[in-house]
DNA sequence: CAAATCCTTGCATAGTGTGCAATTACTGCA
DNA sequence: TGCAGTAATTGCACACTATGCAAGGATTTG
């Protein structure tokens, strides 16, 4: 087996943990779901609660997923256009987070109520930026490490607006057509950009 | 007189409470003071230091300037490029920003320690973002709402990275000269972009 | 089975943030 | 000037958040 029982119970109640919390943010709204509250509804106790999570919005968010080894490596050794690779990239990426229909449905909500699970989903943005910008220092002909930055930057941002704009939008439209329409968007305004620099 | 006393007051003291928090996080680190303390060394109760903050993050921060009308009135009536009026638009107000040394120059430690601090920084940015968009909407020919939204995340994007980057750098060199520096390596990725869109 | 390791829990404690009501300080108006 | 209204300050009580510590229980490893 590849997970220890302890390994598996962990993960396990890193689960119910956050079940919970949807549950009881469901029931009375997020802002009136208390540390203590999440426990019960878990079966453990406050302090358990805190071994897991540090506060009830990291209990909400869990573990956010990293971008795969594929993916970046399908990025870094691509040979179709940047852009083209890098849409690629994010779709992937945007797609595996869609797919987790359950946990992102409960996360809607809360997102809209919460500023403070927004900072700490903006927070594992950072970490994702940093290793896309790893990617495209690869990536790029001359290793330019401050355009792979600006890069970078600018394909998370486009991402994270990507799953807003998905998130609070029409239920049937899939993530890809979202992400199009926004990569459109982008192009025409990489247009104005260019248009005049002086 | 433009306010009363009881007006004078308040800004007095909200600023003294700024002085304060600075005063201490420079002694003993940000993270290790406490309401308690900034009340304390502001002459006032803890419970007035929260009629003035929400919490001590704020009152690290104060409260970060709005685009003014002239600015914004430019952005919307200008008759350059769009692209030049944009670029102008932000020194401008990254210009304001650095103006304000001596209160950057506390909040430079505080931002790099307390990631609570960057959060409503952020928060603020959201504010300015949806401010900018509505300005380019009225600027661009057809009024696309759409387009001003991307354009005006891009401009707060392109903005922020500045900051932080003069932040982090060189005392010596100018907020402006940085902005031309990250501007330059903007007009590369949409290069890179609008390079093949298949 | 025994030792090492990890997990859970209760308890103590420090800090955060808000509602309420009493008091004090300013403001506008007669 | 003086008085009524309004805003600011404060103490107190209270609920909630988060961490350190140490005791006891469960799991793992050999």
């Amino acid at each position: 087996m590849a997970l220890s029982l302890r390994e598996r119970r962990r993960l396990e109640t890193a689960r119910d943990i956050q079940s919970a919390t949807f549950r009881l943010a469901r029931d009375r709204g997020f802002e009136n779901v208390t540390t203590e509250a999440i426990a019960d509804a878990a079966g453990i106790s406050v302090r358990t609660f805190f071994n897991y999570y540090a506060n009830k919005e990291a209990a909400a968010l869990g573990i956010p997923p990293q971008f795969t080894e594929a993916a970046k490596d399908a990025l870094v050794n691509g040979k179709d256009a940047l852009a083209t690779d890098l849409r690629r990239f994010l779709r992937a990426h945007l797609d595996r987070i869609s797919a987790d229909d359950h946990i992102v449905r409960e996360l809607r909500v809360i997102l809209r109520d919460s500023g403070k699970v927004r900072w700490m989903l903006d927070e594992h943005l950072s970490g994702l930026r940093s290793d896309l910008a790893a990617c495209l220092v690869q990536r790029l002909p001359d290793g330019n490490a401050r355009l792979a930055a600006v890069l970078a930057d600018w394909g998370i941002n486009i991402g994270n607006r990507t799953f807003e704009s998905w998130l609070a939008g029409d239920p049937g439209v899939s993530i890809a057509a979202t992400l199009d329409g926004l990569w459109a968007d982008n192009v025409a305004v990489a247009g104005i950009l260019t248009e005049c620099t002086g």
